[in-house]
RNA sequence: GCGCUUGUAGCUCAGUGGAUAGAGCAACCGCCUUCUAAGCGGUCGGUCGAUGGUUCGAUCCCAUCCAAGCGCGCCA
């Protein structure tokens, strides 16, 4: 089933063909939802446009597409308003109609997509031998959110993990365990990764102070990338140990990746200069290999280059990361990439993808993104710290959100004289604590920073996961209530009258629209402010029309409408990694 | 010095080349004999950072400026 806005769209086209001719079949009809429920539900503005070129006063335009148009199945007779714009109205009885296909359609109307991509999302990539921080929490959440909607629309996504286990941080730590804790270099749990915290700060505290160990520690990394028994036996053993802790937070948020860290594309970094050469792109510099590139310079004004072997004959990120974006179009057939990381390595990004371009190395087919995004803040509008100024880590930032809505909960139940099972309590308390972090987060825009605060994101009212969930769970008591079997509500036909029941399934019928937009657009913060307004509208209608003591047809119409709107909500926070409760 | 991002209601934030710029919170006033009131309705609240320009039309595009944040040769 094509979308709305898509069905719309090419009848608009049909009809400016045939007011204006067949060049104007391609032309865009600047169709969009209204800006005010007063002027109907969709209007064109094209008219405006089109005016000057046809040489006609925008009315008449309007007035021309207008007549031109066939959408009588869809809508009530257009209408010309204000300057020339095109106002549509969708009839009661197709709304009806539409609600009575997608009642049984699994995917509510939302078809695949007909040019399937193979998408690698690379998202989450925290570092070997650190814990995961905030740092990491929207990179992995924005990232699983992108990615499941891109699955969600069929395309064939690789999430990829490009954990950071290979760089100069492991000559700093297997140099001072050398010393410290040579242990932890040859037997496997000798140290937890708290430890391994302990001394990756110890070690680099010493790199930054000591030059003979900052030395050492160089070697030791040149060392491990030739591929040293001893120090890949060491390495091994500390990632190991990582891995163990980062799967805690992944089964936690329920994101699934494919690990497959800097390391994976050591026996390919030679390649990339190679290939460098052959472009007639790499230029010594000081020492160091490198590619001058366009239109950055330094504090000087002089060509800036992007290093990629540093003088000591190390590799850097710069070279890995063209070898995993060689190897992603090579070998994994990837069409388009994208990379989710912090808005500060924009530079680095456009850096590098302008080198891979330059050697070659991207076909048109293939596009590359970096996707971008701001920094979580303290309430102090800072960079979020704990308050003895500790970077926070992940899983401390997800248990007090999972104590602070357990403890909510428990309060409540006591106030309203529940009594319910620590299992329910539990599970409520998990899935409506994370799932208010993701809903945080994912609702700002993802451009900009946003501050981090439980109570907003744990409040019941507002644009929170607690109050998404809670219009999913009121259909779910109705159901409850009525005893309900929504795959067996018989065949009454439809029939909507009400204000509430028209606003709400109209923005029902946005969905696809909304879905089709953010894999374009890669801002989940307007799927979020899409199930926002969904709830709004439900609660509407909630409030004024009852379902279970209506008399048919308005009883089986209000059951399928709110049926409708809970898998509305399922499915679109399914998309955005949160789960939904059937009581809370 | 160069580059990127941000500047919208008291606070937190949406938003769009088009018809009177939105929401939530906070404040105040209403609504439970009825499916969970974790809800709904209403009131209050704005020189869309500033100034120019492009346009029939700019909060949106362009230029300049102001303010905040971030990045800028061997960290990622």
């Amino acid at each position: 089933m094509a979308s709305i806005q898509e069905t719309l769209k090419q009848r608009f086209q049909t009809a400016l063909a045939s007011a204006f001719g067949a060049s104007y079949a391609e032309t865009d009809p600047i169709l969009g939802v209204s800006s005010n429920p007063k002027f109907g539900d969709y209007q064109a503005n094209v008219a405006l446009s089109l005016a000057k070129p046809l040489k006609q006063p925008p009315r008449e335009v309007a007035q021309a597409i207008a007549s031109a148009l066939v959408v009588d199945d869809l809508c009530e007779t257009p209408t010309v308003a204000g300057p020339g714009f095109v106002n549509l109205t969708l009839k009661p009885a197709y709304l009806a109609q539409w609600l009575t296909q997608v009642q049984s359609d699994p995917r509510l109307g939302i078809a695949p997509t007909a040019h399937p991509q193979r998408v690698v999302v690379d998202f989450s990539s925290p570092n070997i031998a650190k814990e995961m921080h905030v740092g990491h929490l929207r990179s992995t959440i924005i990232g699983d959110a992108i990615a499941r909607i891109l699955e969600f629309q069929g395309h064939d996504v690789l999430r990829l993990n490009h954990v950071g286990d290979w760089g100069t941080q492991f000559g700093m730590l297997i140099t001072y365990l050398r010393e410290a804790c040579p242990e932890a270099l040859t037997t496997s749990d000798a140290v937890d990764l708290g430890d391994l915290v302990v001394f990756y700060k110890k070690a680099k505290q010493r790199f930054d102070e000591d030059e003979a160990f900052k030395e050492t520690a160089r070697q030791a990394v040149v060392k491990l990338q030739s591929g040293d028994a001893e120090s890949l036996k060491a390495w091994g053993l500390l990632c190991d140990q990582s891995r163990r802790e980062f799967q805690v937070i992944y089964d936690w948020l329920d994101i699934e990746l494919t690990e497959r860290g800097e390391s994976f594309y050591n026996p390919y970094l030679a390649d990339v200069l190679t290939g460098l050469i052959e472009a007639q792109l790499l230029v010594e510099d000081a020492g160091a290999q490198c590619v001058f590139l366009e239109g950055y310079s330094n504090k000087a004004g002089d060509p800036m280059p992007l290093i990629v072997k540093k003088s000591d004959g190390a590799f850097n990120y710069a070279t890995t990361d063209l070898a995993a974006l060689r190897y992603r179009i090579g070998q994994d057939k990837a069409d388009r990439i994208l990379y989710v990381t912090d808005a500060g390595q924009a530079t680095h990004f456009a850096q590098f993808f302008q080198v891979a371009q330059r050697a070659g190395w991207v076909p048109d087919t293939v596009t590359l993104t970096h996707v971008p995004f701001g920094l979580v803040q303290g309430e102090d509008g800072k960079k979020l710290k704990t308050r003895s100024g500790e970077t926070v880590r992940l899983k401390d930032l997800l248990d007090e959100a999972i104590a602070r809505t357990r403890s909510d909960l428990q309060q409540r139940l006591q106030t309203e004289d529940r009594t319910e099972t620590e299992d329910f309590i539990e599970q409520t308390a998990r899935t409506v604590g994370l799932g208010a972090v993701k809903y945080a987060d994912l609702s700002q825009n993802r451009t900009s920073s946003y501050i981090f605060s439980y109570d907003k994101m744990l409040a019941l009212q507002g644009n929170t996961a607690p109050y998404l969930l809670y219009a999913y769970v009121r259909v779910q008591g109705i159901s409850r209530k009525g005893n309900i079997d929504f795959s067996a509500l018989g065949d009454t036909p439809l029939v909507l009258e009400e204000e509430t029941e028209l606003t709400l399934v109209k923005h029902l019928l946005q969905l696809a629209d909304v879905v089709e937009q953010v894999s374009q657009d890669l801002l989940p913060n307007r799927l979020c402010q899409y199930l926002f307004e969904l709830s709004q509208k439900f609660n509407q209608f909630y409030d004024r029309c009852p379902v279970l003591q209506a008399e048919e047809p308005q009883r089986t119409t209000r059951l399928v409408l709110s049926e409708t709107t809970a898998r509305s909500l399922k499915l679109g926070l399914s998309l955005l990694g949160i789960k939904t409760l059937e009581r809370m």
